[in-house]
DNA sequence: CGCAAAATGAACCTCTCGGTTAATTGTGTC
DNA sequence: GACACAATTAACCGAGAGGTTCATTTTGCG
């Protein structure tokens, strides 16, 4: 090592120009390992393959993550912060309520459909009964925003006179859940068992159409 | 009718006395297998597991079903038919529609929540992409049953002026479905994160009643 | 530079788990 | 009773999968 060009002597933390790079191999690991999982379930994914489809080795995944179940938690995490960091994008405060909530359930069945990788990975986790996400406070905090958004759009809805009393918010949102959840995780039973009508890209607009009908049928003053 | 205690010179139709029975032996397996396999996932299922609490052997399993993924596909096979068979008790048809279809939604929900073991076999299908499903034409065709049944009811009502025009049978059964299959396949995580008061048995009594209306409101004819 | 610590690579190890071999017992038939 | 075949048992196997060891390189810092 007699040639030292190392004219690099800004000593910033410029982390990005390193030929070592932790936190992209990492980040690496995980995009690998939720789709590994997601496609294989948990005991299915095979540690070999996970690691080959990466950048990196299999010793590296043991390094960062400890071990499988390690490395499912995480992947399991990342999957929760990427899902719900994109929906916070919407702001339905100054919609009036029947609208609001007609384009929560529009934007959460879009969404659900466009994350078949985080909905496979939940199904996975019924699976197991949970055994992941109840380790998991960080993932539990996240959610009490989508029920008290809901608690404000039916709140307002029934001082308005547009929304009948007597709900609850948990009661709609499992509602929107049910039908935006289902749609994804059951596509592929259903379509071998009834046909693939419904998969089509009409069948998905007609049955988002539906699932925003539903619901705000369901929450409608009768009169 | 003669005393049958000794007299098996009737040509081998009374299976059930021998001290071997191959048909107990295959039942006590499968029964085994639908448990395992709905605890446990496809691959997360153990065959050494599976033989240990079976009244045989490993052995057997192998020599009745071949490998893993034939017992599995009985098990499958098997859970179908039995809930199934379980749900031809109803007599729709002379009911009035908007009833009928009540009735129908309550015993959905309800049916569901009873068969947990036959949900989570069908999520493992779903995880695994439907592959097994693939192959069993036997389940598909008890799926047609299904959906005529609500066409009767839905036809009806439309007739009589209750539901409103331009729906389709197969929506009506995917909202059922939806709901119903939600309601247990998502139990856990659902309750992880949100509290598990609709899990109660006051919740999920409220749940059916919400699911019945939902229904109702969504094919009503709106005046 | 020299050292410590983080990051990495390749080969290796151990045990689990699906599957099998070979021999044995039970059952109906003649 | 003898024979053929179905049913059953116990011990065994080999590939594969999760996990590890050890040595090496890269980086930060004085």
């Amino acid at each position: 090592m007699a040639i030292d060009d190392s004219s690099t002597s800004e000593t910033g933390t410029n982390r990005a120009r390193w030929k070592q790079d932790p936190e992209g191999v990492r980040a690496d690991i995980l995009a690998v390992a939720l789709e590994e999982f997601s496609r294989n379930g948990l005991s299915g994914a095979r540690m070999d393959d996970i690691a080959a489809k990466t950048r990196t080795s299999k010793r590296m995944i043991y390094y960062y993550f400890g071990d499988k179940d390690g490395l499912y938690r995480k992947a399991l995490e990342a999957a929760y912060k990427k899902v719900r960091t994109g929906e916070e994008k919407l702001d339905l405060e100054h919609l009036p309520p029947k609208e609001a909530l007609e384009r929560l359930v529009e934007f959460t069945f879009d969404h659900h459909r466009k994350n078949p990788d985080f909905i496979r990975l939940v199904m996975i986790e019924n699976i197991h009964h949970g055994r992941f996400l109840e380790q998991s406070d960080a993932i539990k905090k996240l959610n009490a925003a989508a029920i008290s958004q809901i608690r404000n759009i039916y709140d307002k809805g029934v001082r308005d006179g547009v929304f009948r009393a007597g709900l609850t918010p948990l009661r709609i949102h499992w509602l929107i859940s049910a039908i935006s959840f289902f749609n994804v995780s059951n596509a592929t039973t259903f379509s071998l068992l009834f046909g693939n009508e419904l998969q089509t890209e009409a069948g998905q607009v007609c049955l988002s159409a539906d699932a925003c009908q539903t619901v705000l049928k369901f929450v409608a003053k009768e009169d």
